[in-house]
RNA sequence: CGGGACGUAGCGCAGCUCGGUAGCGCACUUGCUUCGGGAGCAAGGGGUCGCUGGUUCAAAUCCAGUCGUCCCGACCA
């Protein structure tokens, strides 16, 4: 492909709307463009790129037995209905009337349209099991799209079904599937790992997460550097042995310390020239049944998600500070556990519970107290883990060191059984004649989410670097003077020689100065470049340079060259030096 | 949906406090020179200042509303 007849919009400043690093590079390097909040044009570069990635995904699901199909986008409603997720799904499903006034709405997944299809096609256990997938677009009306192709409206994924006849089918199908992600994933070169999850709208007994490792991820896990145990950290355990404060902090009875315009725990500590851990913090939260005070170790955070199934409520939010104020009778900063207005639970973790002589907030201005012990000097309603796990805190299964890392989700797997086969009551007969429903699992990638990780987890400072086998083109020809007949005649001979070789190859063949075609070669992130410029026909030796480490090697002779470049071209992942 | 920020040329920004001729860099066009890491000189083109209304002799600038984009929170591939 000739640059100049190719469309390739690239930016030279960093576009204001993108924050993240790979939001930046994929409108930089011309690869997608916004329409509208969360809807995005691919762009040649970015559309060519994502091909491939579906190519490696299609080339493992096909090999696991799946096979694939493609269904309508824009969905009649009923089907919704039957299944009772046009309520559940609320205003993320997109919806909207055709000519006839009969509604319909844009797919936010495919669940109801495959068990239908299913259902009206397949009678007999003989014809089980059955996997079906596709890669096509799904559309979630999403309160805040974000991160450009990370959390999108209209995005693309890979969204596999399958149908067993009875569990024990299931488990294999969904073995399958989960080997088949394994592969992907680790043809792309990424660092992952399964997380088992709470199953959210989809629904069904039993799902996991795909959780890729990165430093901007949106969400956050616990990894056990010795068993290898994992979880989320909503859901991550770890062992509770703290035995109180030190004693260099302990009182021997209740004692209140004056700490003027001391509020946070950090100010208080350095005031007081106490340790963190000596403190027990007390956050009043807003809840449907009224105010909640949760309460941690002073170097803690208390986990939302673990104090929401402590206290039995749906939903917690911080209090106004105001609410604050008239509950402990103190301005925010100086709240304790004991005398609270208005407060319906007292709800605290496990680590205050082990010990006493804690040092809280007095629910008086500027003023702390010492030695606070629960049950005496106030009374719990429930006493809970409802801390979130930090980096050093021991493991509950093996009492190994527990790290805290952020990941990207970009695969979800779920054993549905028969959630959507019963409602939509879709059966088939088994051997002894009798109906059954199908025994389902789906299995999604975000297809779109994935390019962008690779391009966040595999870039470097000056572009995208992304593995071979989803880079847009393997090779690049970069003619650095075009005013010059012989570079130009050369260049064009190693462009149609390789061509003829199957290569897939960019050629640079436009009339701009040497430092603005490399560097958008660099940015674009092309593993190979051939340069061709006086140099090659002065020393008449020919320069590759692989980018992938920044190396630059040399050859006498064209049929060397070519040898390489076809050697490297059949690297998987990246070329390691 | 709650909280915050921003909308001025294709892109990145200044101008707005204190109302009066719309500006800078990059990009673009033409010519000449240059040609191994975002070239030089010369000449040029391009903007209803997001939109609507109000105040005013006069609005990019002040006021109100509205739309859009982004960030933080509750949800998710």
């Amino acid at each position: 492909m000739r640059y100049s007849k190719f469309f390739i919009p690239s930016l030279k400043e960093d576009p204001k709307e993108a924050v993240l690093k790979s939001h930046k590079l994929l409108l930089r390097a011309g690869f997608v463009r916004q329409l509208s909040g969360g809807i995005y044009t691919y762009l040649p570069l970015g559309f060519k790129s994502l091909k491939k990635l579906e190519d490696i995904i299609r080339q493992e699901m096909n090999l696991a037995g799946a096979v694939e199909l493609s269904m309508p986008f824009v969905q009649p409603l009923d089907i919704w209905r039957q299944s009772g997720r046009d309520e559940d799904y609320g205003k993320e499903l997109l919806r909207f009337k055709d000519r006839q006034d009969r509604d319909f709405c844009l797919a936010p997944t495919y669940e109801e349209v495959i068990t239908d299809l299913v259902k009206r096609n397949i009678k007999s256990y003989k014809e089980l099991p059955l996997t079906l997938y596709q890669i096509h677009l799904k559309f979630r009306d999403e309160m805040r799209p974000r991160f450009g192709l990370m959390r999108a409206k209209e995005f693309i994924m890979k969204d596999a079904y399958s149908f067993d006849a009875d569990d024990a089918g299931l488990d294999k199908s969904y073995k399958a599937m989960r080997k088949a992600y394994e592969n992907i994933f680790k043809r792309l070169g990424f660092s992952f790992k399964f997380i088992k999850a709470e199953a959210g709208e989809i629904g069904g007994s039993y799902s996991e997460e795909l959780m890729v490792f990165s430093e901007y991820g949106e969400d956050t896990i616990v990894l056990c550097d010795n068993c290898g145990y994992s979880a989320s950290i909503d859901d991550a355990n770890s062992v509770s042995d703290y035995h109180g404060p030190l004693e260099s902090c302990r009182q021997p009875k209740m004692t209140k310390l004056f700490t003027p315009d001391k509020k946070s725990v950090e100010d208080v500590s350095a005031y007081l020239k106490v340790d963190k851990t000596c403190f027990a913090k007390t956050i009043i939260y807003e809840t449907e049944i009224g105010f909640v005070a949760g309460i941690v170790r002073g170097d803690r955070e208390i986990n939302e998600h673990k104090l929401k199934k402590a206290a039995g409520v749906k939903n917690l939010f911080l209090a106004k500070e105001a609410d604050v104020e008239r509950v402990t009778g103190a301005p925010c900063g100086f709240a304790g556990p004991f005398g609270l207005n208005d407060v319906r639970l007292i709800v605290i973790d496990e680590e205050i519970n082990n010990s006493e002589y804690w040092i809280t907030g007095a629910n008086e201005k500027d003023a702390h107290m010492a030695n606070v012990k629960p049950e005496r000097d106030f009374m719990p309603d429930v006493v809970a883990n409802i801390r979130s796990v930090q980096t050093g805190d021991k493991c509950v299964r093996c009492s190994g060191s527990l790290s805290v890392k952020n990941a990207i989700e970009l695969g979800h797997i779920f054993k549905l059984g028969d959630k959507y086969s019963s409602i939509l009551d879709a059966k088939f007969l088994d051997e002894k004649g009798e109906f059954k429903f199908f025994v389902m699992g789906c299995y999604g990638i975000g297809v779109g989410r994935t390019l962008q990780t690779l391009i966040e987890v595999f870039s470097d400072e000056s572009g995208i670097n992304l593995p071979v086998s989803v880079s847009p083109f393997t090779v690049a020809v970069v003619s650095l003077n075009t005013g010059d007949e012989g570079i130009v005649g050369l260049s064009e001979k190693i462009y149609s020689e390789l061509k003829s070789f199957g290569m897939d190859i960019l050629y640079d063949d436009r009339k701009l100065s040497a430092g603005v075609k490399l560097k958008d070669i660099d940015l674009i992130g092309i593993p190979f470049k051939i340069v061709i410029g006086n140099r090659t026909i002065k020393d008449k030796k020919y320069e590759l340079s692989i980018k992938n480490g920044n190396i630059k090697e040399v050859y006498g002779n064209l049929e060397s060259l070519y040898k390489r470049v076809i050697e490297l071209s059949k690297v998987e992942g990246f070329f390691e030096p």
